[in-house]
RNA sequence: GGCUCGGUGGCAGAGUGGUAAUGCAGCGGAUUGCAAAUCCGUCAACGCCGGUUCGAUUCCGACCCGAGCCUCCA
């Protein structure tokens, strides 16, 4: 069972082969740190995760960075407005996007390499370009120069003079051509900066994952992944700089997430139509989010709405159940990975819905299995839990634990079962459901079995 | 204008050159004191028009509709 994926740059599903045996290093593109993550950044986060996963399970070394971009514009304009530091803005919000993307089960990468800890690589890299013939400096700014290098926009696909055709491309004075694109640029007396043999600048937006990733992870990386909207300009002009310094291939496999949809239309910081993911966890568990974010495969847009979660939480509330049932089973079988339906479909190209389906077949089969054939089974939902990074919890805790500040108590809601029980065994059914009504308009559902009365919040 | 990518049942969402997964919702049944949960069964879909083919939802072409990138954006 070998893995495939997607490469944009070649368009097509490719099996993967990672250059070194049993070694892969991977690099996704963090965030910059000015304010708080929304669900559409979590999506990459949520999708990589679960690769790195699923990589993990057949590579005897994974190494996973994604870098904080930590020197920005947006940064220096966040900090300018709340009147207060750089590094305390910068400083806030890693801190809140590590807990964030925690709260969805998101594994701290191996790696994450902050863009003004490596300053000094990316003014080699500059100096490395310059040197080269492939940049220059003008008017303070060192710029990268497009036409110096032979297949730029190989990955987008389009030519340099299809961008000018579109005539949205910046122009400025300081450019000898209007596509060339800033490597590093002064900075005022007032703004972060570091001296450099150009003067004192700060580096340009594609610079860093160049460098940090020359610096981190090596000259050739397997996968580089991100979203959609960063393979132009963001990711061919990584190319651009780390192809043209060091000759070679910079990325073996580039992976691409489309975005969630709102009504149709991207979720967007520009548009305002984004929900933040700390607001989201008010309403929704993070396990719910992120089974959300894997309902659709990652390469499709994904409408996001209140359905869209109302069905992530009663599909997990479903396994939750089904794990329940067997919560005190002990499952120390052995699952053969190669052979699961679910583990084949995460190995084509992380086809995620596909893999929550065999998930569901499994659960299935596990309500309906003889009593010997439950903890394999088991075993199995909890393995594909485990690599989609869902169904870790206990079960009971999961169904009973999700309670509003004002909620009834789990005691309170013990008691009065027990006085149904009671008034069952009076046959005082009336009692007994007028109980059970007033429980469920407190959001409490009740399940009665043999083995006794099981609840839920729901 | 250039370059991408889509349009599958009420909703979400896989997939395939030949009976179109799965989940949610609906309906019927089993079970239950009645429910819930579970199980069984069931309804229902491939944008439009051509072409290739014995056969197309799948391949090709045109068209309609939608989204994205080309500018900070996951």
């Amino acid at each position: 069972m070998s893995l495939k994926i997607y490469n944009t740059m070649s368009g097509a599903k490719e099996e993967f082969e990672p250059l070194v045996a049993d070694t892969v290093t991977m690099y996704v593109c963090g965030p910059t740190v000015y304010n708080l993550a929304h669900i559409g950044n979590a999506r990459p986060v949520v999708v990589f995760d679960t690769l790195f996963r699923l990589l993990q399970t057949q590579y005897g070394s994974v190494t996973y960075a994604r870098n904080i971009t930590d020197v920005d514009d947006k940064i220096i304009a966040a900090a300018k407005e709340g009147d207060r530091s750089i590094e305390s803005v910068t400083d806030e919000y890693t801190a809140k996007y590590r807990e964030d993307m925690a709260q969805l089960n998101a594994l701290p990468p191996s790696l994450e390499p902050h863009a003004t800890h490596n300053i000094d690589a990316m003014i080699e890299l500059t100096s490395t370009l310059i040197e080269k013939g492939h940049a220059y400096e003008s008017q303070g700014h060192v710029l990268f120069a497009v036409e110096s290098m032979e297949d730029y926009g190989k990955l987008s696909n389009r030519s340099i003079d299809d961008m000018l055709a579109g005539a949205r491309v910046q122009v400025a004075d300081y450019k000898r051509h209007p596509g060339d694109f800033v490597l590093w640029k002064p900075a005022d007396i007032t703004d972060p900066g570091w001296d450099s043999p150009w003067g004192r600048g700060r580096p340009g937006w594609h610079l860093e994952c160049s460098a940090m990733i020359r610096a981190h992870l090596g000259e050739t990386i397997d996968i580089h992944g991100g979203g959609r909207d960063l393979i132009f300009p963001h990711h061919e002009n990584e190319i651009a700089q780390s192809r043209c310094a060091h000759g070679g291939d910079y990325v073996k496999y580039w992976m691409h997430n489309a975005y969630l949809d709102i009504d149709g239309e991207k979720m967007s910081k520009s548009l305002g139509n984004f929900r933040t993911v700390r607001d989201l966890l008010q309403s929704y568990r993070g396990e719910v989010l992120r089974f959300a974010l894997l309902s659709a495969h990652y390469r499709s847009p994904l409408n996001f709405s209140v359905e869209l979660l109302e069905q992530a939480r009663s599909n997990l509330d479903g396994f939750y159940g089904t794990l329940r049932e067997v919560a005190d089973m002990e499952i120390d079988v052995d699952v053969p990975l190669a052979d699961e339906p679910f583990y084949q479909a995460l190995n084509d190209d992380l086809n995620t819905p596909l893999a929550i389906a065999e998930l569901h077949a499994l659960a299935k089969q596990l309500n309906k299995a003889a009593a010997e054939d439950k903890p394999q089974l088991k075993a199995r939902i909890i393995a594909a839990g485990n690599l989609l990074g869902i169904l870790g919890q206990d079960p009971e805790e999961w169904l009973q634990g999700d309670a509003a500040a004002d909620a009834i108590s789990a005691e309170a809601i013990e008691t009065l079962i027990q006085e149904r029980v009671d008034a069952k065994a009076n046959r005082n059914f009336a009692r007994a459901d007028e109980i059970r009504d007033s429980l469920l308009a407190e959001g409490v559902v009740l399940e009665d079995s043999r083995e006794g009365t099981q609840w839920k919040r729901g």
